[in-house]
DNA sequence: GTCTATACGAAGATAGAC
DNA sequence: GTCTATCTTCGTATAGAC
């Protein structure tokens, strides 16, 4: 069976954190590599030896959220299409709002995050879950969701002065007034 | 009385259209000084004569949709509250739409936009213009208001595949269902 | 005034010593 | 597993040809 290595997870670990910090601080784009192995405390190489490349330390960043999307879009995928519209939006809210640095994160890499193999199943799942919040497939009303997924994770951006109810009850009265309930 | 240099401001426009066709399709991040002289038939030094860095060539390729909208900002500033806000919904979304290649580039350097003195009064304009749209001073239909600005410059992101007239039909609906009439 | 050639520091990434 | 040294390309800067 397989040994568990410590120092490997530590120090693997320690680079997610630090990149996390860094990214939500300054960006993705304006981090180094510098940057993250120097708060890490090692070498620019071991961050390389941990990680493929950026991309994957943005994706070990970004992990956490992408697994409680990609749950949410499980569960919502077993409902009839009215369930799976609420359960959608509710709990798309709480996803955001819990999750809020790293959506911050995401919108850094909005413009080139088709370019990132690494996190093509997020995309993909934020994609389904986009559908899914829509209460029929017209198109009207599935751009109106992609609208309100966009207004939302704006919402997010920046919004260290805002409480997490506040934000909160924005997003629930902004779509309410946008998507019609099926 | 000076004399027109026609070659120089050949050079010069040349740079900026390819720059805009480049930033549009690859994003602002994405495209080298190298890849801009090459598209235009110059050197990167060249480019470098004409503006003073990347980021001045950016605000040459923002520069007519940043006039269009301190003008809108302008003329809405002249009425009265209620006025200003039909004024400026109506006309944003016009503005949006004919200048969605550019709404595309802005939300590649939306998290460096702060970092970037050069289109500081684009990015002031567009916050007096979302102050504008909302119905009131109320914090909670100012949030909204930038919530709506936000799902609308998301809109127009990849757009190539809608219509115009779709695309402003759909911002159309979204903002009157989003933003309460004062 | 317009441009080419060249150089600098920093970025992401790789090779190989320990 | 971690490091130093190195490579390429990036944005930027400057010297000087025409």
């Amino acid at each position: 069976m397989a040994v568990i290595t410590p120092a490997r997870e530590r120090t693997r670990r320690e680079i997610v954190r630090q990149a996390m910090d860094l990214f939500q601080a300054a960006g993705y784009n304006a981090t180094s590599l510098q940057d993250i192995a120097t708060a890490a405390g090692c070498s620019k190489a071991t961050v390389l030896y941990h990680f493929s490349g950026k991309p994957a330390v943005l994706a070990a960043v970004l992990e956490p959220a992408a697994a409680d999307l990609a749950q949410l879009v499980a569960a919502a995928s077993e409902l009839p299409r009215r369930e799976a519209q609420d359960l959608t939006i509710q709990r798309f809210i709480d996803l955001a709002v819990e999750h809020r640095g790293v959506v911050d994160v995401l919108q850094d890499i909005l413009p080139v995050i088709e370019d990132m193999p690494e996190i093509a199943s997020l995309v993909a799942d934020g994609l389904r879950m986009t559908a899914l919040m829509a209460g029929s497939d017209d198109p009207l009303e599935q751009d109106l969701a992609k609208f309100a997924v966009n207004g939302l994770l704006g919402e997010c951006r920046h919004s260290d002065e805002r409480t997490d109810d506040d934000l909160r009850r924005l997003c629930d009265i902004a779509l309410r007034r946008l998507l019609r309930r099926a």
